[in-house]
DNA sequence: ATTCATGTTGTGAT
DNA sequence: TATCACAACATGAA
């Protein structure tokens, strides 16, 4: 799950701020019984992060790469289509509904306040996330490839394989370029485009018309030449890129 | 049946 | 000490 589903994800849960939890139940092994009872002051997205907010303490969720969740609220499923029958990781039972999440690594964070945790200046979906930054923190790895550092969660947070994939196709750039092979101009449309694909991202998301609208992410053909895409792991991570070796060609800008 | 995928963290070898 | 490859986690679709 990428930056956007968890900001829209934030969004959805918003019903649930100001309510007192009634029930926990799932296969997590942390501690349960503490939620009973605790008050959600907030819930927020940073990055690929959910974080619920308690009285003196935060629960931190991440879906890892099959994760999911799914939440009623006043008897109408607000999101997610998946089997009743699994256990849950984590459930919260509301007075007004339910949470309940699936394949996601959750912990406690022990803070009155989570948001002092994060830094919303990385997150490329945040009002506050700092452009200039990421182009100063993406100079200082010169030797890393272009794939890497987009993937990078203290430099773009929220970005994930897909965003990078697109990013990548749209500004016509290899994903094995070398940041120092990257002319200032280049880099500078790299990271700002990181932020308005995310942003249109979302956007379809909330539409439920997402998948339509990719263009090289698991497509066969380009969508600027029609030529055949490559499909090859990439970099250090390894994560799967679909580029057009044409369009995108390696080499100094 | 097998492989792959919107991802991260920890371990043990080098 | 640092870096790296790999495993672990865990599920559904192709």
């Amino acid at each position: 799950m990428e930056g956007p589903s968890l900001h829209l994800a934030a969004e959805q849960l918003q019903p649930f701020v100001g309510k007192r939890v009634k029930a926990v139940f799932g296969n997590t092994t942390i501690d349960q019984e503490r939620l009973k009872g605790q008050v959600v002051q907030r819930i927020f997205a940073w990055g690929k992060h959910l974080v619920i907010q308690f009285d003196g303490s935060a629960l931190r969720v991440h879906f890892l790469l099959f994760g999911s969740f799914e939440a009623d609220v006043l008897g109408i499923t607000v999101t997610g289509d998946y089997k009743r029958s699994r256990e849950p990781r984590l459930a919260l039972t509301f007075p007004n509904g339910e949470l309940r999440t699936y394949t996601c690594s959750v912990v406690h964070l022990e803070t009155k306040d989570a948001r002092k945790l994060y830094d919303r200046s990385v997150d490329v979906l945040a009002r506050q996330w700092d452009p200039q930054q990421a182009l100063e923190r993406m100079g200082k790895t010169p030797d890393e490839r272009i794939t890497d550092v987009l993937l990078d969660q203290e430099v773009f947070a929220g970005v994930g394989n897909i965003i990078k994939n697109e990013v990548l196709s749209l500004e016509r750039v290899h994903p094995a370029t070398p940041i120092k092979d990257l002319r200032p101009a280049q880099r500078k449309a790299l990271v700002k485009r990181a932020r308005t694909f995310s942003q249109q991202f979302l956007r379809w998301r909330r539409a439920f018309v997402l998948l339509k609208h990719l263009r090289i992410h698991r497509k066969s053909r380009c969508p600027h030449c029609d030529g055949p895409v490559k499909h090859e792991k990439v970099g250090k991570r390894k994560r799967m890129a679909h580029y057009c070796p044409k369009c995108q060609p390696l080499g100094k800008t």
